[in-house]
DNA sequence: ACAAAAGTGTTTTTTATACACCCATGC
DNA sequence: GCATGGGTGTATAAAAAACACTTTTGT
């Protein structure tokens, strides 16, 4: 990357008024359907300007003495109920523009949005629906236009969660307590595609890694010989942390 | 992770007023001085309160109409001069309490800081010293107790350094536009230590990928055989962007 | 018995690692 | 010649990929 020339000219015009912001905290909320095969991202129609009656990414505004972390969860936690989630940070968007509230007479106030990425369980994912705003999941191969820059968002979070299920055991936070290996294996299949590795390749290499341990239990689904319950073990994943680690 | 009740609890309160927030923008900027094995932060001593007179990360507050890339820039600009440079954006701090600037009299006004993160060529780079501020390469070895939370910014920093590098032509970004494989070679080995990789099997896998071209220029370095200058063919590497791509 | 799903093992190919060795230059 | 750094090749070990095969259930 280049320092361009317009850079240098900006940094020279004394324009010294500090912009006031307001903070917004926008979440892309994955869950996976493994039933379907399909991923899905939760959106919310607005139902007030700007972008009336758009989707958008489901977000608030970071309210006095919260830290953004807890806005996430406030969001996550007015439009959904939850038991397990894996959360973090994506990416923060603040330039100017990018909402059109913002105007040259409000003595600059800018909006700028901190993006969280969560991963829940589809399956314990119960949708709060009050008042006359919808919530929905959507596919992610078919989002409607988004409000804002949320297209970008959601793009930004969906290129994270597939890179991030690759070297991170994020799967285990959305999995139930006791899982069969099978259960994961379609779990990754959905998110990144039926290609990415074959079932009895994928097994050895997760039970090398040597943090699932076999509970002993059985469970039966339908026709077919009974699949062993794993269960992630943290103490064993521990010396793991940090490491350059891949899953699949 | 798990929803705490904590969270749940601190929702159903109801503290609805917004927060205010100035943005500031705070750099990592690392280079590499090859020459004496070592990564260098570049560091800026505080003259005014809080935190006077301690070492902090050059930053800055962003202006109106300024976006936050843009801040990045001229604080960097501001600083140093260079030719080439990488700089992406790496996290954002925004907890109540974060800057002691914020107290419960000021109205909520807080202060959130996007971070970012820049390499640059340290051969290059010249330190812009005015007024009675220092500015100073530190290095990250040795790095001195710094103001707010610059210490787990410059900590992400770094990690985010040594990851990047792995998977991402940086350092084609801060290397001169023609360069010997050893340069490259004791640029990683400065970054990720001597052992992450013998040199003939790191230049045989480097050029290997296809996107270093041999110039065909010899250049002589003291004692020993001449070495060839190659240069980074971006046509070449253009194919492999976005590639889940391992350099070493 | 047979289909279906779980689980194991084996072969082949590719990639990583650790070196040994040759090449071109300065002194 | 010989030390120095540049550059190539090779043997070995490890890991990834492809796929054949066995085991245990439901029907």
């Amino acid at each position: 990357m280049k320092i361009n020339s317009q850079t240098i000219a900006k940094n020279n015009s004394q324009l010294k008024k500090l912009a006031d912001f307001k903070v917004g905290v926008d979440n892309v909320i994955f869950s996976v359907d493994t039933a379907y095969n399909r991923v899905l991202v939760l959106l919310r129609k607005r139902n007030e300007d700007p972008f009336n009656h758009y989707w958008s990414l489901p977000g608030t505004l970071v309210r006095q003495g919260e830290s953004l972390t807890d806005a996430a969860y406030r969001t996550l936690a007015e439009k959904i109920q939850v038991d397990n989630l894996y959360l973090e940070q994506l990416y923060s968007f603040g330039d100017p523009g990018r909402d059109p509230r913002e105007n040259p007479s409000s003595f600059g106030v800018r909006y700028l949005s901190v993006s969280y990425f969560a991963l829940v369980r589809y399956q314990a994912a119960k949708i709060i629906n009050k008042k006359n705003y919808d919530i929905s999941w959507y596919k992610v191969t078919e989002i409607p236009p988004l409000a804002f820059d949320h297209d970008e968002i959601l793009n930004y979070g969906w290129n994270r969660l597939k890179n991030k299920l690759q070297y991170s055991p994020i799967a285990f936070d959305v999995l139930p307590p006791e899982f069969t290996l099978n259960e994961v294996y379609q779990l990754y299949c959905t998110i990144l595609g039926e290609h990415f590795s074959d079932y009895s390749n994928f097994r050895s290499r997760l039970l090398k890694l040597g943090f699932l341990s076999d509970t002993g239990k059985k469970v039966c689904r339908g026709a077919g010989r009974p699949a062993s319950l794993y269960k992630f073990d943290s103490e064993a994943f521990a010396p793991l942390k940090d490491k350059p680690l891949l899953f699949i």
